[in-house]
DNA sequence: AGGCTAAAGTTGTATATGTAACTTGATGGA
DNA sequence: TCCATCAAGTTACATATACAACTTTAGCCT
């Protein structure tokens, strides 16, 4: 272990002027997203970070306590640190991964795909996804089930220099969103919510009346600068509704 | 400040159990919520509160800055700790108060009252407002305009145990929720979102079509554990959309 | 073998102390 | 008057130490 971690505190990370406890979080940080600590592996104890970093045991703890706060690590009393499973998007917003959503209230989750293909970017397109004009990108239109029922249209167009294998996901198992999220991390999201009335092939694939109200999520999401996705999320009125508390 | 201070880490708040530093924690929240500290209010410093209650400035500092790191209060150094300014609608989904975003696109806000009376609380409202059936509340129904066009419509019942006087107010210069956050600053909120088809008065008031889709908000609000007003806030969605970005 | 106990290891909390960095106001000199 | 300097107050960080609470393991006794 020692050997491994001899690097934990090195100060040619380019933080030099950070606080200690604040080294230690990124260096923790970075083994993790690495995938050199995968998940639930054990992290080393504050005793044993004292000794290995020759910090006190209080400064160990707040670094991993703080790690643990923002949902990177989980402790145990009595028994030690370890990598947290993957946390997903914020908790706070309201809206998250329909996927994850409904196996939470106990129901199945289906998939059917409507359609999968690349797409010449035209004006508006190339301006979402900040691509040119006449540049490819990738489409899929996919409908959510909840037992059996359609509770959400996606349609997506996604930025093929970021996910260029994107087409060949199996989207029976693996949601875009799961499968975009593991490859580009989010680091920026815009989102516009509105209610509009559905067009007649949204009306057949969700199998709703043409005078059902929706709501329609139009969202963008951003991984190091550059537009990963963006996506229109339909749901019916009569199904589905937002919750947000806070 | 010792005076009003000196229940601060007062044994009897239920919690004898909690550590120091979350009792400090609850106790300065409920200073905030109460309003006692308003907004700005300078907090007793570490060693203020050191003397105050004869904790070590270790654990002070503990509170105080998990405090800090909650977007409760704000901390400089060299100056002290503050009350921080409420934020905690703009993360959760972008919706803030009407009235300041119409004035902020440089559009002219103006309120139509459609009424203002008490009522006596069936068993629906009783639920919503956590009082007894029979009990009575207070009900208004304004439309916000923005350059004279109906942009929200905003139906509204309040706790009068919290706000006697709401029906006295002049909701032509000032609005229900400036009103209602002025006397009782908002300690929780839940919220959900839906897409809805109007009534037939509400399109009369909007001035809509019925088969013009619309956001319906509905919205409670606490305050020191009170319900304080329990909202039902229209959009019609040719007109508005919601954007939160994180 | 089974069960109880003790010990070691780990995290959680609290205190005491010290240094550094920053802000503000007062002081004093040119 | 204006500006530099200093002192006091405040937060930020780090260390050393201690005790409490919890988990696991080892070992002992029956």
């Amino acid at each position: 272990m020692l050997n491994e971690d001899a690097g934990l505190l090195a100060k040619d990370a380019g933080e030099r002027g950070a606080p200690i406890y604040e080294r230690m979080k990124t260096q923790i940080r970075a083994k993790i997203e690495t995938g050199e600590w995968p998940v639930n592996h054990r992290i080393p104890s504050e005793n044993e970070l004292v000794d290995m970093l020759g910090v006190s045991r209080m400064t160990a703890n707040r670094a991993l306590r703080e790690l643990a706060n923002e949902g990177v690590i989980t402790r145990v009393q009595g028994k030690g640190s370890f990598v947290a499973p993957k946390k997903r998007s914020a908790p706070a917003l309201g809206v998250r991964n329909i996927a994850d959503e409904i196996l939470e209230r106990g129901s199945v989750h289906r998939i059917e795909l409507i359609l999968a293909q690349s797409e010449t970017c035209g004006h508006e397109l190339a301006a979402a996804l900040e691509l040119d004009v006449g540049a490819q990108s990738f489409h899929s239109v996919i409908v959510h089930n909840e037992d059996d029922v359609p509770i959400q249209l996606e349609d997506r167009f996604v930025n093929p220099a970021i996910a260029p294998d994107y087409l060949e996901q199996d989207f029976s198992h693996t949601t875009p969103n799961a499968f975009l999220t593991s490859i580009a991390p989010i680091a920026k999201t815009e989102q516009f919510i509105e209610a509009v009335l559905p067009q007649p092939w949204e009306c057949k694939v969700l199998a709703i009346a043409r005078s059902e109200p929706c709501i329609l999520i139009r969202r963008r999401t951003w991984s190091q600068d550059r537009v990963v996705t963006t996506v229109r999320l339909l749901y019916p009125g009569s199904r589905y509704r937002l919750q947000s508390n806070f």
